[in-house]
DNA sequence: CTGCATCCCCACGGATACTG
DNA sequence: CAGTATCCGTGGGGATGCAG
């Protein structure tokens, strides 16, 4: 668990804010850049080409252009980046069966801050 | 996939920086804040305390004081807690299995980019 | 030992404008 | 349409000090 543990590294990009949203949509099979950007609103252009360059980069996702007169571009996840699809999912079905206790907890919680002496 | 999607805001807590590292230390069992310090050498006590304190609120760490001479506290997994460990561990294998390959594309990547036009 | 509060810095990330 | 460059604010998070 030290710093220097490779496996950080990893955890950090695919867990990384955009990151996990971004290998969710791709999961669903490849898309378009402006695809993307309308299946996660509240990215920005500049963290959307930012995060795909990093799943590039880590072997996660591939990069297709077509130079069609306006230029389109196809984004899908290589075999590495299918790889973490199980894992993956799991957590994240994990957050969504787990978002009502958790709320709950959250409720209780602050509750007994707030009252509580 | 919205901004409102409540499994986001689940997803960001548990994939937080250095929640993902207490969790899997806190899977060893039952821990005092000292040992977790130890554990994880470059967490500041100020993050230390502060995600502990955000596990708890969300249900997924317990935290118990001993009124002792100098004063211990012991944290725990809660079962909520306990339900995340697999999924979260999947991930873990995953990313330790992956490393090898990320850092090799990586390298490939950053050697293409710089290299090639 | 545990854990708040304070100060402070920097990089994460948003908005905007420009190019191919 | 896809992507880059620039500017700049916010807050994550480190260091330190005090308290129970």
């Amino acid at each position: 668990m030290s710093a220097e543990c490779p496996s950080r590294e990893v955890l950090q990009h695919v867990t990384s804010r955009w990151g996990v949203l971004l290998l969710v949509v791709l999961m669903g099979g490849m898309h378009r850049f402006s695809e993307l950007r309308r299946a996660i609103p509240d990215i920005s252009k500049r963290m959307l080409t930012q995060t795909l360059r990093d799943l590039e980069r880590d072997g996660l996702a591939a990069r297709r252009v077509f130079p069609t007169k306006p230029p389109s571009v196809e984004y899908r996840l290589t075999a590495l980046g299918n790889s973490l699809l199980e894992p993956l999912t799991a957590l994240v079905m994990w957050a969504e069966r787990s978002q009502t206790k958790i709320k709950r907890a959250r409720a209780e919680f602050d509750g007994a801050t707030a009252a509580g002496a």
